[in-house]
DNA sequence: TTGTATGCGTTATCAC
DNA sequence: GTGATAACGCATACAA
């Protein structure tokens, strides 16, 4: 714990002396007041004389006093956490939901702890498990990975939870997303209605992406499409892959008219492969992306995606969890947010 | 709090009958020995006989039980807890490092507390304040933008602090990183190297940034080669915001052999307008990014670009709070993992 | 408006 | 190898 003396001493000019654990009892002493009346002026200012009240703040700042939370939670049993688990963010699928999410929480009093499941089931079994120790207000889930002794253990903890992004079936407790089926089916739609006959699937591996998968190929049949040709790779998909894969698919000679990306990562990278090999989009191949991340609009040629209103998902997450925790009844538990086709020139 | 009995039910299942707080006294009775055994058995189970660590487990299996954190931290003086600042994360210029800082760290049973500063100043001071309340045993900031108040705090903590990828003069602890303007005048070197001489800067306006701006002019001054013409604009840098600057550039009539942008997601940006306007990269404009970030090598054309050894980085840093936070001396409180020009071919 | 007593769930310490 | 006790820092409940 030793410091070089050097690296500490600029702090110092502050004025405050804080050394490394200051609690309430010292802030009390140097104010001359209970302790009691600390933690009223931190919690409850209304509750302290105005001239106490002065005091106690002069006292806090030169001792540069932080309340332990630990202790906080511990004795009020709130910890003012809210504990969000994705998949991964390099995809940047989530970034705009998270960022939704963790300003209405933060709004509120709560901070967000992110939590990375890489989309390893085991992993984010632990991850909760560690996650639970916490004893966080909240819970949000994104991505569909988690285990049938997860969701007993959330279930279980009494913690308000809700799913992100994914109109499950048998929800722990509260969701907000959309219905991949119908992701599927509808981008499936919205090809075959452009005349695009040929289809291809490039995607993730994970249950969102398969329960797409299964809804395009199914609707893609009920056209009398020829059979759609479905990639499915381990996730996160990203940039190299979709050249990867667009390579393969011409050197195995298959005939395609447009693929379907389960990223706009993804996307971008088969876009990428095809403007090297001069393939003419959407002339010749058209393609699709999920997410409509901020590069989608602006991408040479303009990427053609899934959107959802992220903004929205993440507020409503975050507001489901505020009313949960603040013990009002939440009246929508199941919300569907939809999603629209982005229609741009890549398909 | 209450939940619908319809989604809590199927938890019922796994056989755990966890309530919603089971605590170590339901486990010390349930496996019939004492609390200090259950706490024992936990943390040092080696100290436990054997026989009496199958009951322990298996009670604590039963209930479901879960450390509570709050308590440990607190009696323990240990959070088990890392904080980790980073701007955004939206331009994925920090996801190897933090991926690389996380995976060190669980591996020592440490949990990563993520806050974003949104490059805001005093948001990343009410952040740190509230993450400092939770106590984290190691401290890491990405960016130089905390204000001489915050380095105070962090400073009079006694926490455990790395900033990360910015070889700060005055640091608050320990330091791994590299020298921005080193970065700045290699990449105005290398770009005269490959006979560019009107040169342009796209960047954020972050401190680092503007370190590297400053050095890169500099250095061009120096070369004797024509004003660099800088723009920089608040960050996260983004996309479309390439397509926006040079469009202006392009409409300003100014002429310009290279330009060097702050992020790669801006360079690809500049690329996008580029294609889009028939401008012939890097014959008639060549283009750099910083960070090397996973599309920049699969990028059409590939993408020039600063990169670092991100994976050394994180993991370096978390290796220095990991010493530091078992009391173990750090040697090199200060390390230069240096940078290297990824030369593609947009430069 | 302010203060006192008590306990949140866990572990350090010491005793057996 | 195991247990009893006290204490971590703070807020609830109640008293003054």
């Amino acid at each position: 714990m030793a410091r070089s003396p050097s690296s500490s001493s600029p702090s110092l000019r502050s004025g405050s002396v804080a050394t490394a654990k200051v609690t309430i009892r010292e802030v009390a002493a140097l104010a001359g007041v209970s302790l009691m009346t600390v933690s009223r002026a931190v919690s409850q200012p209304g509750r302290v004389a105005e001239s106490t009240l002065v005091r106690v703040r002069d006292a806090m700042a030169r001792t540069g006093y932080v309340p332990n939370m630990s202790a906080v939670s511990l004795r009020s049993a709130q910890s003012r956490l809210v504990v969000a688990i994705v998949p991964t963010l390099r995809t940047h699928m989530f970034d705009t939901i998270l960022a939704a999410l963790r300003d209405t929480l933060a709004a509120h009093g709560y901070q967000v702890l992110l939590g990375i499941g890489d989309y390893s089931t085991q992993r984010e079994d632990e991850l909760l498990r560690a996650l639970v120790g916490r004893r966080p207000d909240g819970i949000t889930v994104t991505g569909a990975m988690h285990s049938k002794s997860t969701r007993a253990l959330l279930a279980a903890s009494g913690i308000p939870v809700v799913e992100i992004g994914d109109l499950v079936k048998d929800p722990i407790d509260m969701v907000v997303g959309m219905s991949h089926e119908k992701v599927g089916a509808g981008v499936c739609r919205y090809l075959a209605g452009r005349g695009y006959r040929r289809l291809a699937v490039f995607s993730g591996n994970d249950p969102r992406a398969l329960r797409r998968n299964k809804a395009f190929a199914r609707e893609a049949a009920r056209l009398g499409l020829p059979t759609v040709h479905v990639v499915e790779s381990p996730p996160p998909t990203h940039h190299g892959l979709g050249r990867t894969l667009l390579g393969q698919l011409i050197s195995e000679g298959r005939r395609v008219d447009a693929i379907y990306c389960s990223s706009d990562m993804l996307a971008a990278g088969v876009l990428a492969e095809a403007s090297v090999r001069r393939i003419d989009v959407p002339a010749r191949l058209a393609v699709m992306g999920t997410g409509n991340v901020e590069f989608a609009a602006t991408h040479a040629p303009a990427l053609t995606t899934v959107g959802a209103d992220d903004l929205r998902i993440g507020n409503t997450a975050a507001q489901m969890l505020i009313d949960r925790m603040a013990g009002r009844p939440v009246k929508d538990t199941v919300v569907d947010v939809g999603f629209e086709i982005m229609q741009r020139e890549s398909a």
